[in-house]
Order: structure tokens, then C-alpha cells, then sequence
DNA sequence: CTGAAAGCGCTAACAC
DNA sequence: GTGTTAGCGCTTTCAG
């Protein structure tokens, strides 16, 4: 302790959180023991003093995706910002692990969680009902007891469907997991509906293309497909952009041009996007926007400066990047 | 506390930490009223009265790149592997910040520090001298006092030019930041100039191509430079895939035909490089056994079980992936 | 402006 | 097998 190299025990404390009633030359000593004692703080006692941890726990499926990897270099940016850590858990996307995850900051090993789910399903909202704070990022379950920050699915869909439309597209295909959840595909279907019937066009149900997951290799895969089964198409909407640069490249596969023949847009504007060949086209959501206000969120939760009963539901913006394989 | 409900203080304590002496009826009372009461731990006192915290710090650039996030996904993998959670700070790749994660984990906030040094420079290799857990991944800061995992950069270097000098290369781009730094870029060029040499071929400077970042876009314009420059060159290799990413994408707008004209070789093998149009070739790195022993490693040197002076040096395994970007 | 007292919730060491 | 005694290093509260 610093104490006896100065001369208080609590004096240090003050001098530490800088607080204003210590005298300039006290502080000066106690600082200048700090240092030739190499002293430093143990958040461990802080933290069981001030029941805090500093840190908030982001579970996420996995941090090797383009996509979660920016969510969490966001999360990661926001919380410094206000001085928090955060502790990284990676789900694999198993709902299990999801309720663990849940339960883990419980432990009050965080402060709060930020919870990107993708195992657990709408089933599942009850288990949001834990008494710590919790904020849920993504699609995956809605209207729980919780905030709760969401993409803009179904406008953004709408704006991409549109966009294809315009380039002059009248097949469009949807490629994505399954329609039916309540998840990215689920919720971005009715955006690529209405899109189409805003311009008066059919929505032809061998379009509406499937997936058991959605990255690259799916994409290439059903590509060919689509190409070798005689489907007509003259444009691709690709709920994430793993599945466009899948689809890019299983067209290339099957000799297709884009964006001459087929035109493809994804969703995320992911690292890389705009140096593939053709660069991809892309919904471009507010991720820092979105990361920032889950971080408020949570902090509010934190700080008890929120209704208790009251949860916010807060969707992102967005804009549409067009690049070169819708045709620039 | 669950004294009140159960009957005893540290019963509690030994049923929580599964010891062994402690009858099964006991057990199964103090379990009963922990669900009931929905006890949990409080890591915070647990951590000040064993000294640990059972988080580790990763220090990275950024986690949001194809690279740091897949060596990020590992290492978290890994660590979860021995229960523990990891923290992670983003330094941009700053020498300050990178100075301050070392200094961070003095407070305690980790039983130990990975950090991937980009900001350092050999230079800094006394402040590598902490009083606490330090393991350097990467190849920024070498033969310091710490223990080290490093990438293969020498001999996957050489492999990778001797790919493409067996694929008919004799003007073979090194593509890479600045050579003389201690660094992926200096020390992959070594590697270079040896499979250059081994095979009897002439190092000419015109082809060493020195970049001040080392992304796509620098990838992409510096191709389309040399393109435009009417410098001669039938191969690249690029010292990450960032770069070589940017480079396919540089030739194709130069209209210089990938690999029938130029072949080109990346370093990392990220997620994605296969579904490139064409496809990467790339050194693929044993990324998750180098983490694991990273991990391994910071975990020794946290339970004092290694030696205090001596420093191990591990250099990862690789193998080199060839795709169509080398003519498959 | 500074200090003394008490306690955050847990665990190591030892006694019963 | 189980309980007692201390103490981890900090902060809050209240006196001086």
C-alpha cells in the first residue's frame, strides 16, 4: 500500500478517483509514492467494493465473419468510450450456449450483456427475462423484455428489392435461410415483397430461394444450382453479403455475367465488399450507429436511469451502396 | 448469502468449488437453496481473495479485419478451452495504446496480456520487461524478454515464391510494406529472396514493392500502377491477403488476366479468399495452433510454472493452399 | 482537507 | 465433514 510510502490509507483513494478536497501537495506526494512504488490499483477490490465490474460481456456466434467481426470492433470502440471492457463469448450460434451466456453475467462477472443471438428463437423470449441488464442486437427474437436494437430489415429490403427493380430487374430471386423465422431472413422477406409490389410486380414462390445457413459456400452452391435448373433470373437479393460473394462467385461458376445478365446485391457492406469482382452492391447499415446506441442502452440499465417496465426498441438506419454488380 | 439458507458459510464455499469433503446430503441441501434463492457467485470477491481474475487480455489492431478476427476467434476458442474468458482492447494499431495494454494488465484487470504488437517496433523491447504475464504474438517486437509465437514467416514465405516460380514465374512481385522493419513485411522478404536464390533467379529492386499500409485498397492501386507503369513482372506475392485481395482486383481493372498473365499468392489464407474470383492461393498458418499455444503459454507463465528467465520461442506451422489465382 | 471504522463476498488455513 | 478466524484491497460513511 501506498499508505505507508505516503502517509494515508484513504488519501489514496481520493487521489485516485481525482477527487477534488485533497490538498495539491498531498496529492503530489501520494502520486510520486504511486510511481516510485510502481503502485497500481486492484480493480478486483474496487469492483467488490463498488459491486462494478467495468466490464460488459458481447455474445456473438462467432467473431471470425465479416459481419460479427465489425459488430464487435464497434461494440468494442463504444464501450471504451465510456470506459468499459468487453469480454468476448463466442455462442457458435447454439441456442444453448445463448441461455448460458444469458445466465453467465449473472455471475456478475459483467456489468451487463449485449446479446446477438442466432440459436435461440422467439420461443425463447421468457428466457430474456433475467434480472441483470441485457440488451438484444439482431433479429433473431423481437418484443422480448428487454431493448432491444434491430437492422432495418424490412426498409432496407424494400430499398435493395427496389434498387434492383429499377436497374431493370423483373425475376428477382431472394436467397436467404428460412422465410418462416423470426431472423434476418424471416423479417427481411416482407421488404423484398413489398418492393415488388410496389412496382406491380408478381412474387413467383420459385424465386424465394432457401438456405439451411447462409455463407459463402451456400451461396456458391445454390448459384449453380439456380443456373444448371433452367431457373429464370435476371436478379439476386442476398440477405447477408457472405451469401452475394458466394452467389457472385457461383455465377461466375456457371458463366454468368453480372451485372450484365444477373444482377446481385447483398446486405451489411462488409470489409471487402467493394474490391470483389464485380464489387458487390450492398445495404449499408448504421453499424457504428447501432453498436453506439446498444451501448447506451445497456449503460442506462446499468445506471438504473431506464423504466424498469418500459423497454426501447430501437432500429437502425441505413443507406444502399451501389457498386458495380448491379451495374454501378 | 446462502449461509442463511443452507446452514454453514464456506460449505457453501466447497460445494461451489466441488471439493470433495462434503457429504452428499449437505451437497444437495446448500444446491436446493442456491436454486431457490437463484444464488450466484460473486466473481468480484472470488477474484480479490484468490488474486486472479480469471480474464486474460487480448490486445489486437483492430478485431474487424479478416486476419485479427479470425487469430481473435481462436484465441477466444482456446482460451474458453481453460475457462477463460478474454478481453479485448483495440489499440488501431497505435504504439501508445499498445504501450498502455501492456501497463493496462498491471491494474490487474487480467491474469495476463496476448498482444499482437503493430504499433511497437523492435525498439520497444524493454517495455516488454512487465511484472506480470506477457505473451507477444506476432512479428512486430522479436527476442524480447517475453515468450513469443511467431508466424512461419521465413520458410512459408519461401514456399510461397517456390509455388510460384514451379508455376512458371521468373519476374515475381514481393509486395509488402516496408522492408527493412521487423515486421511481416522484413521478415517475409528474407524468404523471398531465398527461393529467388534457390532457384537461380536474379533479385531485381523494381519488383520489391513497398507500400505505407498494407489493405485492399493499397493492394488495388498499387497494382493498377504497375500495370500502368509498364513495369514486367508474371507473379505477386502479396504479404497478407488483404493486400492480394486488392491486388486481383487492381489487375482485373488493369485487364491484366489472373493467373493466365499473373499469378498471384497471399499470405493468411482468411475466410473468403476461396470464393475470390479466382480464387487465392495463400500460405494458410496453423492460426489455432499458434493461438492455442499462445494461450498455452500466458497460462504457464500465470500459474509460475515456467521458467522466469528463460523465454520460449514458438514459430507456428503452415502450408500453402494453391487456388486458381496460381493456376490451381 | 484527512483519517478511522466497517464491510463488499469470498477463500485459505486451521480447528473442531 | 464442517465451522471459525482472518484477510484479500478497496470504498463508503462519518468524525475529526
Amino acid at each position: 500500500m501506498a499508505k505507508a510510502a505516503g502517509v494515508s490509507p484513504m488519501t489514496v483513494s481520493n487521489v485516485i478517483n481525482d477527487h477534488p478536497n485533497v490538498r495539491r501537495s498531498t496529492r503530489a506526494n501520494v502520486l510520486e509514492a504511486m510511481a516510485r512504488l510502481g503502485y497500481r490499483v486492484n480493480v478486483a477490490a474496487r469492483n467488490l467494493s463498488k459491486g462494478r465490474t467495468g466490464t460488459i460481456g458481447l455474445a456473438v456466434p462467432t467473431v471470425h465473419s465479416p459481419y460479427y467481426s465489425l459488430l464487435a470492433a464497434s461494440i468494442i470502440a463504444a464501450a471504451e468510450r465510456h470506459s468499459l471492457r468487453v469480454s468476448i463469448e463466442q455462442t457458435g450460434a447454439s441456442r444453448e450456449n445463448e441461455l448460458d451466456a444469458l445466465s453467465l453475467s449473472r455471475n456478475r462477472l459483467y456489468d451487463g450483456l449485449i446479446l446477438t443471438a442466432a440459436g435461440m428463437g422467439q420461443a425463447d423470449v421468457e428466457r430474456l427475462k433475467v434480472d441483470h441488464p441485457v440488451v438484444i442486437l439482431g433479429d433473431r427474437v423481437i418484443g422480448g423484455p428487454v431493448d432491444h436494437v434491430a437492422m432495418p430489415n424490412f426498409e432496407a429490403s424494400r430499398a435493395a428489392t427496389r434498387h434492383l427493380i429499377e436497374r431493370g430487374c423483373r425475376r428477382i430471386v431472394f436467397l436467404s435461410g428460412a422465410v418462416e423465422e423470426v431472423d434476418t431472413s424471416g423479417l427481411r422477406f416482407p421488404g423484398y415483397q413489398q418492393a415488388l409490389e410496389d412496382a406491380g410486380l408478381p412474387s413467383d414462390p420459385a424465386l424465394i430461394q432457401q438456405l439451411e445457413r447462409t455463407d459463402m459456400r451456400d451461396g456458391a452452391e445454390r448459384a449453380r444450382e439456380m443456373a444448371g435448373s433452367g431457373l429464370e433470373f435476371d436478379g439476386v437479393f442476398c440477405v447477408n453479403d457472405s451469401l452475394a460473394m458466394g452467389v457472385l462467385r457461383g455465377l461466375a461458376d456457371a458463366g454468368i455475367r453480372v451485372p450484365d445478365e444477373v444482377k446481385v446485391i447483398g446486405f451489411d457492406n462488409v470489409a471487402g465488399s467493394e474490391f470483389l469482382i464485380p464489387s458487390l452492391s450492398s445495404v449499408d447499415p448504421d453499424h457504428d450507429g447501432m453498436a453506439g446506441r446498444a451501448v447506451d442502452l445497456l449503460i442506462r440499465r446499468i445506471e438504473q436511469t431506464a423504466p424498469a417496465t418500459d423497454h426501447e426498441e430501437f432500429v437502425g438506419d441505413f443507406s444502399v451502396v451501389i457498386r458495380e454488380s448491379t451495374g454501378g
